[in-house]
DNA sequence: ATAGGGTTAG
């Protein structure tokens, strides 16, 4: 640093002379490290413990300040901390070393270990400021940190009495709920700030509008936003927006982002992973492509995040090939960004694509994590490659990946699309975390036309202990006695359904056209152009009964006519939602559909039938995966 | 005396 500060002056010196300008980048190199090291030249590395007993406090202050900034890791800071014990500094020399450690400690990557370093410096602090308790709950901010530590620490302090807490203190517990997310504890932080007057703040605030926003309670999060001074900024806008999308209100979230730009915000690249993952979570191609060609007029940088947002929302919208193209033109990949690819492929059901990328990013010694393994085994569960799906099952184990839940349920999917109800049974039976019910609803699903009444009856009993208010287990189990016409068994279902206050999660099924998002549920009667639509379906039925299919009443769970239940089978929502497609556009349109739920199988034919008659290409997104109707078939070879 | 808020894969 001498070396470099020395020839620094002497070229500006030189300068000064009337030499040519040195180079721009150079000047730019100037750190204040460097800086400092020109002011305090003996201190820099080489002070020694006689010389630190000798020197005035803010000497010493300023050597700490200097240590404790050039540290970039943990490591290093544990390292400055290690050297500062060797000056033997005075008494109160070392506190404030001790909480410059902590702030820089608070200040880095919000890991485990961090957490843990931060507490134990705490620790050694005899009397900690209010500057202290900061650091520290801010430091405990992880999301790693589920019994939310910063709370209690937040709590403690209170209780203490002093020091008391200013806006840094609940601006930082605020973060730490939002990381869990705990709405209760945020709650509270809430009305004590107001009591303490320190919600004025404006971190304050955008602590609160993230808390609500994180929890989805988009509501409160709005009514702060709201209340905030007219002059919003960047990160409450892209907060507010971020809620809407979490949220899935699409239409909300694009609002907003108009609202941003005519208030005179300029939105960077964190407001577009919002803007983006909103058009990805509701399917919305033509507004994430409108989306996308902002970003790139507006010259937002396309960093990892963002492009990885980006893969997902193509993914997402059915436009697999682009996705790969922001894929392929990344200059850096992490393993999120390797995983929404993977999985965005398994999800079209191009396993040989997702298990090509997956060898490749094992070549590239790109460490894989559970997550990836969701999209590789779901990749062989959709295509049915059993034996693929048990050897990178095992080669997960191999690698030392801890199977989440998912990846569980994933291999639970393979074993019972390939008909292996058996293995997959003693699968469940077998595995060392209690099964949840995804996955028991997975193994009903897949006994449905066997004899095993054990299963059944297990699985069944298992969900409703899991989830004895979740209406999709009585539908499930309804239309189960519904196949195998056991009547009373259904009123039995319905009687508890109503017993059980349960009310059916209705379909929901939605079409982009002309930039706005149309959402049908079943039966649904409130569009505007309903009677247009209701001409279609006529059109559509007469078409389907011609083409001589049968309709799949079972799928209806009401006990009426077998007449009553085709009107209803012919309203399901993803029917209305590619009806109104039909309507409004023309072929070679495609007519893309995304329904919440999985597709009905009758539905399903429905679509096969309807884009052969009318010569239409139809992508449905379901719950589970894409389906792509061309000339009469899907893409998912009836395999789902 | 010292510091701070919004983002991505399931």
């Amino acid at each position: 640093h001498h070396v470099i500060n020395r020839r620094h002056s002497l070229s500006a010196q030189a300068h000064h002379a009337g030499a040519p300008a040195p180079p721009r980048r150079e000047k730019k190199r100037e750190t204040p490290l460097a800086l400092r090291a020109s002011v305090f030249p003996r201190m820099h590395h080489q002070l020694k413990p006689p010389e630190a007993a000798t020197l005035p406090r803010h000497l010493l202050e300023a050597h700490v300040v200097s240590l404790v900034r050039q540290c970039r890791s943990l490591r290093a800071l544990r390292g400055a901390h290690a050297r500062l014990l060797r000056l033997r500094l005075p008494r109160l020399t070392y506190a404030f070393a001790l909480s410059k450690l902590l702030a820089s400690c608070a200040a880095s990557a919000p890991t485990a270990a961090a957490a843990s370093y931060a507490r134990s410096l705490f620790d050694q602090i005899p009397e900690p400021t209010a500057f202290c308790y900061n650091s520290l709950i801010r430091a405990l901010a992880t999301p790693s940190n589920p019994t939310t530590d910063a709370f209690l620490l937040y709590r403690r302090m209170l209780r203490a009495g002093s020091p008391s807490p200013n806006s840094f203190t609940v601006a930082f517990a605020l973060k730490a709920c939002a990381a869990v997310p705990a709405l209760g504890k945020g709650r509270q932080l809430h009305s004590q700030a107001f009591r303490q007057g320190l919600e004025p703040s404006p971190y304050v605030q955008t602590g609160l509008l993230n808390l609500y926003a994180r929890c989805e309670e988009v509501a409160l999060a709005r009514s702060v936003f709201d209340g905030m001074a007219e002059d919003k900024n960047l990160v409450a806008w892209s907060s507010m927006i971020g809620g809407y999308s979490r949220a899935g209100m699409v239409n909300e979230a694009l609002d907003l982002f108009r609202d941003m730009q005519a208030a005179g915000v300029s939105p960077d690249e964190v407001t577009m992973v919002s803007v983006i993952s909103a058009c990805a979570k509701a399917g919305a191609l033509d507004l994430g492509r409108w989306v996308h060609a902002f970003i790139d007029r507006k010259g937002i940088m396309v960093d990892l995040e963002l492009s990885t947002a980006l893969i997902d929302m193509y993914a997402k919208c059915g436009l697999i090939e682009r996705a790969r193209l922001v894929f392929d033109a990344m200059v850096e990949r992490d393993t999120k960004a390797w995983s929404a690819m993977i999985v965005g492929l398994a999800m079209h059901g191009l396993a040989e694509d997702a298990l090509g990328l997956f060898s490749r990013m094992l070549q590239l010694k790109i460490r894989p994590n559970n997550v990836t393994f969701i999209g590789v085994l779901s990749a062989c569960a959709h295509n049915g490659l059993v034996d693929d799906g048990r050897r990178y099952w095992s080669t997960m184990q191999e690698m030392g990946i801890k199977a989440s839940m998912e990846n569980y349920g994933c291999m639970v999917d393979l074993l019972c699309r390939s008909g292996l109800l058996d293995e997959a049974y003693s699968f469940v039976t077998s595995m060392p975390i209690l099964p949840n019910s995804v996955i028991w609803r997975n193994l009903l699903v897949a006994s449905k036309s066997s004899n095993r009444t054990d299963i059944v009856g297990l699985a069944s009993k298992k969900l409703f202990e899991l989830e004895p208010q979740n209406p999709e287990n009585y539908v499930l189990l309804s239309n189960l006695y519904a196949l195998n016409s056991q009547w009373d068994r259904v009123r039995y279902m319905r009687k508890k359904m109503k017993d059980n206050n349960v009310t059916v999660v209705a379909g929901c099924s939605s079409i982009e056209i002309n930039g706005y998002l149309h959402k049908f549920v079943v039966s649904d009667g409130s569009h505007p152009e309903i009677k247009e639509i209701r001409v279609v379906l006529r059109e559509i039925a007469d078409r389907v009964l011609r083409s001589g299919h049968k309709p799949w009443t079972a799928a209806v769970l009401h006990d009426v006519g077998e007449e009553e239940k085709e009107i209803a089978l012919c309203e399901h929502s993803e029917r209305l939602a590619i009806a109104y497609g039909l309507l409004k556009t023309k072929a070679p349109h495609v007519i893309r559909v995304v329904k919440n739920l999985r597709f009905c199988p009758d539905c399903h034919e429905v679509a096969k039938i309807i884009s052969k008659s009318y010569g239409r290409e139809i992508i449905v997104r379901d719950r589970v995966r894409f389906h792509r109707f061309i000339g009469g078939s899907c893409s998912c070879n009836d395999f789902w």
